[in-house]
Order: C-alpha cells, then sequence, then structure tokens
DNA sequence: CTCCAGTACTTTATCTGTTACAGTACTGAA
DNA sequence: TTCAGTACTGTAACAGATAAAGTACTGGAG
C-alpha cells in the first residue's frame, strides 16, 4: 500500500511558518539594517533569500514592521532620489534601534534555551 | 554621574516575552504530555518550572491552548476522580498529537537555524 | 504595441494567539 | 477568619501577521 508520511496526514506547519518567526521580525529587520543601510524592497529580499522561500516573511508584514520600528524611533528614513524606476524608501538604524536590537538578541539567545529544554531538543550543531 | 545601563533606557523585553514564546505553546504542551499524562495545572507549573518564571506562559494562554489541541484532536481529556480538593482535568497525547509535535520540533529547529543565521548568532553551547 | 513579470510601496480587513481580569470552588495554614 | 495556593473557566481587548487589492514605473517577450 501507499506510504503516507506524517506530514501528509498531520500538516504541521501550514498556519505555523507565520507564528514561529512571529516576534522575531522587527529584530530580523534591524539585523539587516546593522549590516548597512537599506531599502524596504531590498530588506524584503535579504530575508526572502536568507529563509529560502520557505517560512518567508511576506511584505506586508514588513511594511508593518518598517512604520512600527520608525514610530518607535528605532529606525530612520528617507526617500531616495531615484530619477527613474519605483521611488525608494531607504532605512537606518538608529543609536536606539542598535541597543534594543543588542537586547532582542540577547532575548532571544534565551528564549532559544527555553525551548531547546522544553522540547528537549539537543544541540545541533555538527 | 549615574550609569543606565541600555535595558533601562530602551526596554527590550516588556512586550516581547509574550511574543517570542508565541506560536510554540502547543508544541510545548505536547513536549509534557509526551512524557506522560498530566492535568492543566500540573503542565502549567511544569512549564512555569522550566522557564524560570521569567517568561512565563499564563494560565489563559495555556488552557486556550488545551482546547485548541483538543478540538483537533492532538489530545484527549478526561476529569480525575478526586474525592477531595479542585477536580483535574488530565491530558493524555494521542498518536496524531505525537505526529504532529515531531513535526513541530523539526520545524522549531529549522527555524531555529533561520533565526540564528540572521541575527549572526553563534553556538553559544560551551 | 500589448501584455506580463518584476520592482517598489501602501492600505484595509481579518484572523489568531496571548493576556488581563474576573469569577467559581475547594483546602490548609496562620 | 483571612489568605495563599490549587484548579478550572470565560470574556474582552490587543497586537502582529497576512490575504488581497491597489498605485506606479520598467523592460522584455510575443
Amino acid at each position: 500500500m501507499p506510504e503516507k508520511s506524517d506530514s501528509d496526514t498531520f500538516p504541521a506547519s501550514d498556519a505555523f511558518a507565520a507564528d514561529l518567526l512571529r516576534g522575531h521580525t522587527d529584530t530580523i529587520v534591524m539585523a539587516v539594517l546593522s549590516q548597512g543601510e537599506s531599502y524596504g524592497f531590498e530588506i524584503f529580499k535579504t530575508i526572502r533569500m536568507a529563509t529560502g522561500g520557505d517560512h518567508e516573511i511576506k511584505e506586508a508584514t514588513l511594511y508593518a514592521a518598517y512604520r512600527r520600528l520608525e514610530r518607535d524611533g528605532l529606525v530612520e528614513s528617507y526617500w531616495g532620489d531615484e530619477t527613474q524606476g519605483g521611488r525608494r524608501k531607504y532605512y537606518r538604524i538608529t543609536d536606539a534601534g542598535r541597543a534594543v536590537f543588542r537586547g532582542n538578541v540577547a532575548a532571544w539567545i534565551t528564549t532559544r534555551r527555553i525551548i531547546d529544554a522544553l522540547l528537549d531538543v539537543k544541540d545541533t550543531t555538527p
């Protein structure tokens, strides 16, 4: 008889992909921006490449994050002076942003440990 | 002049603790139940101990998770026959639950890798 | 020349998990 | 008797994620 994998019978990640990165979006955007200035769509492409298509963060989610981060003074923005093509809004991380980013990375490491312990996940580093 | 730490000036984890575990609650509950049957409040205490007070998952969050898991057939419940004290609702993970749990742990490992890469977090294992 | 895919940004409505808060009910210790 | 702890439930509200749709430009394929 035909084999059925667990994931066929019990899809786990359909609705999950969303919530697994939830709460990390702002931190991820700040991580990209600590490497240097960038504009909205480029940040989107950078993250899409890093997540490899799967688990991708949607455009609308990111643009919402940009607004949130700017509202909280963690990033600053300015319009580029593109003469042709779509106008681009560039983002730059602020000092406050850098500080919060450092805190969030620390929080991630803590959270990571807690979940690893709860799920009894062994170290996966080769 | 008095020192001010980053966390004083820019509180990072006030609203975050909530969202960092978000999406993992169901998986964490199933992790506890794969160790054996348990009842609602006990699962709460187990998780509270593991998270060490910080980052704790609130009672209401867990009871919501129990209902969700039971609705989806991932856990089963029955009332204990306590003769005194509060009545206890016991939970048991189902085969479907075990399968989804395995998938979620795999998803967690993937997500973990992605976030580590994006945040450029090095391996923290001693 | 037209159509389409890609770039680039925006807005609105909706969904879901989390939580504050409140309530019920029992027990044992101060 | 009061309070802390055990044990469960329900409701309202919030915030982040996203589907969906729209605007506007560019370059290539047919």
